[in-house]
DNA sequence: CCAATCCCAGTAAACCTTTACCGCAAATGT
DNA sequence: ACATTTGCGGTAAAGGTTTACTGGGATTGG
């Protein structure tokens, strides 16, 4: 049997130019082990030393190779975080404060999107499992269980909002919709009006569920009866907005007030009524959710409930921290949720007579686009 | 000199649970090298034994470990994409096309975003070539000097938004600013104006530079008199067109349209000056830049230069992958920009007699904040 | 002045993959 | 039936880092 063959396979260049952890230990006259030690901050390194390495570092400008260091110490110090879309301005504002809070943490953000679509929700997973991201969180739809198993048997810690998977390493941010909608619904009963009609969101989203959920029980509470007939499921875009207000429309007598499941279906609807000649608030109040920074440019701006993407983002990083140090988490987050009032909402006065008016007019101008 | 000592060090578990392509090689009674081969779709590789290393791949949910595997190739299979925020609404469409193009080309992207600051620029090319991006797309300010030997120094291909490095392996995206915004410029000009105030981003961006240089040519052009006064720089967000528009306002003579820098300008000129109880397009007309989605939902709804975000995230991927193929790559790409007219243009008609009555109402309500 | 102790830098294994190269087995030619 | 070619699977090195362990030198105690 032959002995192996040593052989060299050099990729390129000559190895001085190569621009590793050896070439800083050369110019620095001391081996790689302590110029690792010496960038991981380990104590045991002579400061005299330490300082000819800087050195070294500077002169060449020297980066450590992310990828080796993540294969070999097992730590990518990668999260991941799945949301929806993200050109829905929620999600950016959520994304930036996630980001954050994770680089004050050293981590660093791994995005991904879903777009509602399982298939993208499985890309996004295999790439979070893939690049080795040490924990994930989940700001969509509910994640399908076989999906969920392949993370939870690699052990990768997972945040939810809302939906719980009751499993180790497992935590769940609770966002109390109910706080806010009932304080929207209360503003709105305390306004006098009586008809409120509800734009959902797609509700295979557990979010959006819940929205609707907790408006239900707010009408309850406020002895406001349900109108199953204004309650529309929309898609949480501003063309959902749109069409689900031309629906609302197409009733003989309007509610006197809309509440919508996210800020872009407010805006949508805003759109639509101003288009077909009812005044918000005049004739219709609406009421938002998510309070992105958009709503308030509206004309009239938009009443709408917060839920503090700070707080979310804070509490998601939080938790997956929590669960890689392996102490016992808090399983459980709550977020609360409260009404910000701004000018789209008031009085219902007036309403019958602008609806014979508009609805004279939307005979003679039937033909007119949702555009 | 005593000889080296082995050992073994696992850092947990048995070795059977270990989810690498050893475990695959073995369930499938062949050598990793064959597995590694049937990933990479190598066509010497018998078809029987493909099929059974797909299936034990299956079988035990394998994924190839990327950092490994960049490691080793080379390839990080990672582009790069610097904007300057995520939550104006023009980046995440980009980053959505570029996403897009990306995918379709095999690669993931890394996203960075520099607030306009110059740091978080720094610590962005940093993380760029820690991870080892393959190429770098930079659509914000014109980047320093010392940071982009950096990146040439480790050969990484560039491609950046209207600024030209002249170096080998950088692009550069020549974005046609002047065809769009002089359409925007002559359509108010036939509608009548003579006085349009220009709202600028802030001039340290390159972009923003050029969309005021093409502004005042295509006033020229028109035989419009440029009026400095009127020239006011804001910084790309709403609040920067509040204060923008509060500083036209000051003046006795309004100008009778406003052209802005970017869409979030126009929609804080546009707030502001419906607050402040001018009507647009009635008083004074807007045209904003970029188009955004949101653009076509603000009330009244706005009038905007549109710069293809799909073209721009094409071009990018497009110029980054010429470089990494190494053949001889096109240095310049170039985006076309056009109006697109909605309902906050309008005719110059009875600016005056509205200004009186604006004026007097200002003096009375001196007090009210901008919001 | 020698021995024991401690501190700290260096050596080399290991992380998981790709891939150059070798060699075995089967197929083909004579 | 033997020699030659061909096809393909296996072995092991390499990629840049972290880190367990070793051992050398300095310091301290006797």
């Amino acid at each position: 049997m032959a002995g192996p063959v040593r052989r060299t396979r050099r990729r390129s260049a000559s190895k001085s130019d190569r621009m590793d952890i050896h070439a800083v230990a050369k110019l620095a006259h001391v081996s790689i082990a302590t110029v690792s030690r010496t960038i991981n901050h380990i104590p045991t390194v002579n400061p005299k030393m330490a300082k000819r390495v800087w050195e070294a570092i500077r002169e060449l400008d020297y980066f450590p190779n992310t990828q080796a260091r993540a294969l070999v110490s097992g730590r990518s110090r990668l999260l991941g975080l799945i949301v929806s879309e993200i050109t829905n301005p929620f999600f950016p504002e959520l994304i930036q404060g996630f980001e954050e809070v994770a680089v004050e943490n050293g981590y660093e953000v791994l995005i991904g999107s879903t777009n509602y679509d399982p298939e993208r929700m499985k890309s996004c997973i295999r790439r979070m499992v893939e690049r080795n991201a040490e924990g994930v969180a989940v700001m969509t739809f509910g994640i399908e269980q076989p999906l969920l198993d392949q993370l939870a048997d690699r052990k990768i810690p997972l945040v939810f909002v809302d939906v719980a998977p009751n499993r180790p390493g497992m935590s769940v941010l609770r966002v109390d919709y109910h706080h806010g909608i009932r304080q929207g619904v209360q503003h709105l009963a305390a306004l006098g009006h009586r008809s409120i009609a509800f734009v959902a969101g797609p509700l295979r989203l557990h979010s959006a569920q819940s929205r609707l959920a907790a408006f239900k029980k707010a009408l309850q509470e406020c002895g406001i009866p349900v109108e199953e007939k204004f309650i529309i499921e929309g898609d949480h875009t501003m063309e959902g907005g749109l069409a689900a207000a031309a629906r609302i429309l197409e009733h003989k007598n309007l509610p006197t007030a809309i509440m919508c499941s996210n800020d872009m279906l407010a805006i949508g609807v805003l759109h639509k009524l101003s288009r077909s000649g009812l005044q918000v608030p005049g004739d219709v109040s609406i009421i938002g959710f998510d309070d992105i920074h958009m709503a308030e440019m509206m004309i009239p701006s938009l009443t709408s409930i917060q839920m503090s993407r700070a707080d979310l983002a804070r509490a998601a990083v939080s938790a997956l921290r929590t669960h890689l140090e392996g102490s016992t988490p808090k399983r459980e987050y709550t977020i609360d949720t409260h009404l910000v009032v701004r000018e789209s909402t008031g009085f219902p006065r007036g309403t019958m007579t602008r609806l014979r008016k508009f609805t004279a007019k939307r005979a003679e101008s039937a033909a007119e686009s949702t555009q």
